[in-house]
DNA sequence: TTGAAATTTCAGAATAAATTGAAATCAAAG
DNA sequence: CTTTGATTTCAATTTATTCTGAAATTTCAA
């Protein structure tokens, strides 16, 4: 007895989302996400509707544990939501399908876990910076500029891209859409 | 004897440059490089001059065999540049000094590692996605209707991202500079 | 050529990160 | 309550990545 019809006809959907799922994961690794998270929430993306753990679990052959904690990952940076469904006592999730509003919601978590930090920090190596005093030579003074230079170049241009990303993805997640496309038309 | 008058007088210096090293570093593991050469690039940065392989390995105490295989990568992607100094037979690097080249040449090396395979991946999967035939069920016909739709959006956002890098980090460099103005300037 | 000085390579070691799985906890239904 | 099903936690393990260091190679001045 062979496979069913529907199986048949589900073959090539199936292998689609599977490269699919597989290609994100693995990008997903080099851009310092965890495999099994850019797998779970490429293979939520790619059904399009509420799963729970266990079909995850099966599907992608992950353990329980590292469902749930990933998927309470998701759901804080916003990229998946939690939903009960009726007369069922597991939790469903599901991913955000506007991909304008992914893209947002990722530089938005990025943002605050890693662009907020080191522009903490360079306020830090500002401040331990010397100040130039009386009986420095020429030459400490001019290293001592340069230095500050250096420094306020970088926190300038971090600042710069810092309060961009407030004001396209703040509230909404159509403004990097409609960032982009004022882009694109004005050259 | 206490340390030199010098010594005393760079403390500040020396001290502001590593926090600025560390942090830097540190940023790095989070975006998947490794932190030995996020700390080789941020001195050579904070630096601002020409450094060879043994002053890098005596200031962040990193292997020979490190120091040599991060610099070439970072001289590959075009963010350091090595050269040679007169009368010495030891290759010294030195890095990008402008904020807005360093990030288009960072961004622009990594579209080329992530985003153009990931576009690669998405054609393949749309090409593995079934094509409607006369015997498919109409939920069937729906299931693949709706998948080839999610592919799309997702490919048409990161097309659009990518012909838009191209146009604002290619050649010259202050591209991103310009782009970010433009839109901050805009809004 | 030759040899000193520098760089590169890469197998193995060290480190860091991700994953598992089972016990503990929690929550809803009876 | 208590029971059953689901989720969370986390120590131990596995896996992946990064780093080292010494040998091999290259480079260049003499």
């Amino acid at each position: 007895m062979g496979i069913s019809d529907t199986a048949l006809h589900q073959q090539g959907l199936t292998a689609s989302k599977d490269a699919f799922i597989n290609h994100w994961g693995e990008m997903g690794t080099s851009w310092g996400v965890p495999r099994s998270m850019a797998e779970i929430h490429a293979l939520l993306f790619i059904e399009g509707r509420g799963m729970c753990t266990d079909e995850i679990m099966d599907r992608l052959q992950i353990s329980r544990g590292n469902v749930s904690t990933t998927l309470r990952q998701l759901a804080e940076w916003g990229i998946v939501t939690r939903a009960r469904q009726r007369g069922d006592r597991k939790d469903y999730y599901e991913a955000e399908q506007d991909v304008w509003t992914l893209l947002s919601l990722i530089v938005r978590a990025r943002k605050r876990r890693e662009l907020e930090p080191l522009l903490a920090a360079l306020a830090e190596a500002k401040h331990l910076a010397p100040i130039p005093s009386r009986d420095d030579s020429k030459a400490e003074k001019q290293a001592q500029k340069d230095h500050l230079k250096r420094l306020d170049s970088m926190d300038d241009a971090l600042k710069r891209l810092d309060r961009l990303s407030d004001r396209f993805i703040g509230r909404g997640g159509k403004g990097l859409d409609v960032a982009v496309r004022l882009l694109a038309s004005l050259l």
